[in-house]
DNA sequence: GAAGCGTCCCAAGGTGAGGT
DNA sequence: ACCTCACCTTGGGACGCTTC
């Protein structure tokens, strides 16, 4: 069950303050992302309670309305979505999955998913795409350092064997995706430089309903 | 002393690894 | 099975150093 609220702020990138019932709480917030664009002051959210006694805070924010649309925030949940579409083979560019491991370590690096399938060695990095434009789904949202140096992981992984795919989760509606040079000019370089000639760039919608708490995926179309 | 810049460290929670 | 620990993430504050 999810509770309903609106944005207030964002402070030492784990806490968001909600307003909830003439209150304000303070929620976990799980997304190390720099959420540009979403945290607009008024907005509503919505948040989950947990029962977990350990945590210091009992809230954890799963999303935003903006834009006549609901933004899963929480990153923790899209890795999990993911990992449960390949499990039920909804990914379908990945058939016959026969190993699925999830934060695989690759060297000092870890790439969120290493699968076997169909006799092949698969690494597939998951990135949460929540900026967007009137046309444009964007990644990245800021300078990633960690971002490009998952690019260089997954090309130099080609000599080692595996096929490396980036996996665009794309939390709005919009059915075009480029890549955001206007944040991070250097990423963009290396994106066009390696995807797609070594890195096959995969991108799936994330349809996110509070109401009921579910999600589902849908496969883009998209060429650039 | 003030301003600007760079570096370091901490915040919370999920996960895997390793020990018992 | 259960527990503990290290690791990972980014924003922002603290702090030290340099320059004016």
């Amino acid at each position: 069950m999810l509770y309903f609220g609106r944005f207030i702020k964002r402070y030492k990138r784990f806490f968001v303050d909600v307003e909830y019932e003439n209150n304000i709480i303070t929620c976990h917030n799980p997304n190390t992302g720099s959420m540009r664009n979403l945290l607009v002051k008024g907005a509503p959210v919505c948040f989950s309670r947990s029962n977990n006694t350990k945590r210091k805070l009992q809230y954890t924010l799963e999303g935003i309305y903006l834009d006549n649309q609901w933004i899963q925030t929480n990153t923790i949940k899209t890795n999990r979505i993911v990992y449960n579409a390949l499990k039920k083979g909804e990914i379908v560019e990945f058939t016959n999955i026969t190993k699925l491991v999830r934060e695989y370590s690759i060297g000092n690096n870890r790439i969120d998913f290493y699968l076997e399938s169909n006799s092949q060695k698969i690494l597939i990095e998951v990135k949460s795409v929540s900026l967007f434009d009137r046309e444009y789904a964007m990644f990245p949202d800021a300078k990633t350092e960690r971002g490009l140096k998952h690019l260089i992981v997954l090309k130099n992984s080609i000599d080692l064997g595996y096929i490396p795919y980036l996996l665009y989760l794309i939390q709005s509606n919009r059915g075009k995706f480029r890549c955001a040079e206007e944040f991070d000019k250097r990423y963009c370089e290396i994106y066009k430089e390696l995807v797609p000639k070594f890195i096959k760039p995969l991108f799936y919608q994330n349809v996110f309903d509070p109401y009921n708490n579910t999600n589902s995926l849908h496969r883009l179309d998209i060429l650039k």
